[in-house]
DNA sequence: AAATAAAATCGACTGCGGTCGGGTTTTTAC
DNA sequence: GTAAAAACCCGACCGCAGTCGATTTTATTT
């Protein structure tokens, strides 16, 4: 049988993730040493990068598992035929209270989710694929009632989206904003402000003619 | 004299960006080691920490004066009357070729203006207020024009607008946008998406009505 | 000018992330 | 069953960021 190496590595490689789990949310992930990751997951030091291949990595593989159960729980919190803005605003909050339990938590996800450093991992990918997932279907029902233009690319306006939840939190990490209501509200804006547009509301050029 | 002091202080300090200057152009961030800018700018290791509080905070002061830098450069350039997305895609564009000269670079100047570690060091802050200078006085000129709502608080929309440049940026550095046309192309296309709106050109709840 | 206080400098030291070569276990070949 | 090959595991070791208390340099007081 082949099936003996390949289960012992799962086991040692969910022993790792289950240590993970324990000592990130116990200590925090900078206080948290691979050795100590190792002793608690019973295997050696070396052990570990042969299954990751740096401690960000463990981190992301840890995020993935958090981010599973909570996209699940935003997708039934949310109503699918309330206004597009009020869904956004569900999804991306809900982010953010996950974010933002540990602040540290957060800024290394974040930074590892949108600034990568090693582009042979597709953990990172997989992350921001999930917020497509979890968008896209959303902005079709937009469309069709007619909330949404629909000569858009679904992945394009995700990505918009996605850059304004970025900001928000951005700013929120270097204390231009403050409380969560002021994130709220920020965030409420800038939705505001893309689905009615920075251009005047009749677009420029026609309103040129009619003066 | 009180001067003798705060002179050598300035001297120190000046030496140990010259260091940086170098060192970092010549081997990169990661591979220059606080001993060596210890040493090419003639003094101890611990010192630097009397300076600076971390690695990162030197890196950071050296690229305020390349930005100090690039940013006339662009202002000069770009043409206070063409069209806002022009000027837009000039900024900002020229801006990712500044960074995007050396991958790693940018990566750790995103990472540590976006979400910095350090609350108390003003100097990511700082930068991206030179964003917000270098933007409100050609979005204020729009405004003249016609082209922007003048309803809405400018520092918004360059939060607005900053988000679709970093949002484009991540995309490179995730490997999803290859080539310097296809983050033009991207960047582009999500200015015009923020210009016009997201939503049909009229708001749905008068489309409604006429319905 | 001498004595005292304060500030700045230094490098040995610590702890951690990551590597590497030798040792061990599993698989394969015969 | 045994020997050769492959895969896997390990912890001593390396280089580096950052700390700390001892030491030197500058300012202040008498």
């Amino acid at each position: 049988m082949a099936g003996l190496r390949e289960k012992k590595k799962k086991q040692t490689r969910s022993a790792i993730l289950k240590a993970a789990q324990h000592l990130f949310s116990k200590k925090g992930y900078d206080n948290t040493s691979i050795d100590e990751l190792a002793k608690q997951a019973g295997i050696g030091k070396g052990t570990i990068y042969s299954y990751f291949q740096a401690k960000s990595e463990i981190f992301l593989a840890f995020c993935e598992e958090q981010f599973q159960f909570v996209y699940q729980e935003l997708v039934d919190k949310s109503d699918p035929d309330a206004p597009l803005i009020k869904q956004l605003m569900t999804i991306f909050m809900g982010e953010f209270q996950f974010v933002s339990r540990d602040k540290e938590f957060g800024r290394i996800l974040m930074r590892e989710t949108i600034f990568p450093k090693d582009l042979t991992d597709d953990r990172s990918r997989e992350i921001d694929n999930k917020y497509i997932d979890l968008l896209v279907p959303i902005l079709k029902k937009a469309q069709l009632r007619r909330e949404l233009r629909t000569d858009l690319e679904l992945i394009l306006v995700t990505g918009h989206l996605y850059a304004l939840y970025i900001m928000t939190i951005s700013a929120w990490y270097m204390g231009r904003l403050l409380s969560e209501e002021d994130v709220a509200q920020a965030m409420e804006m800038l939705f505001e402000q893309a689905l009615l547009g920075l251009a005047p509301t009749t677009p420029n050029e026609k309103a040129d003619g009619s003066k």
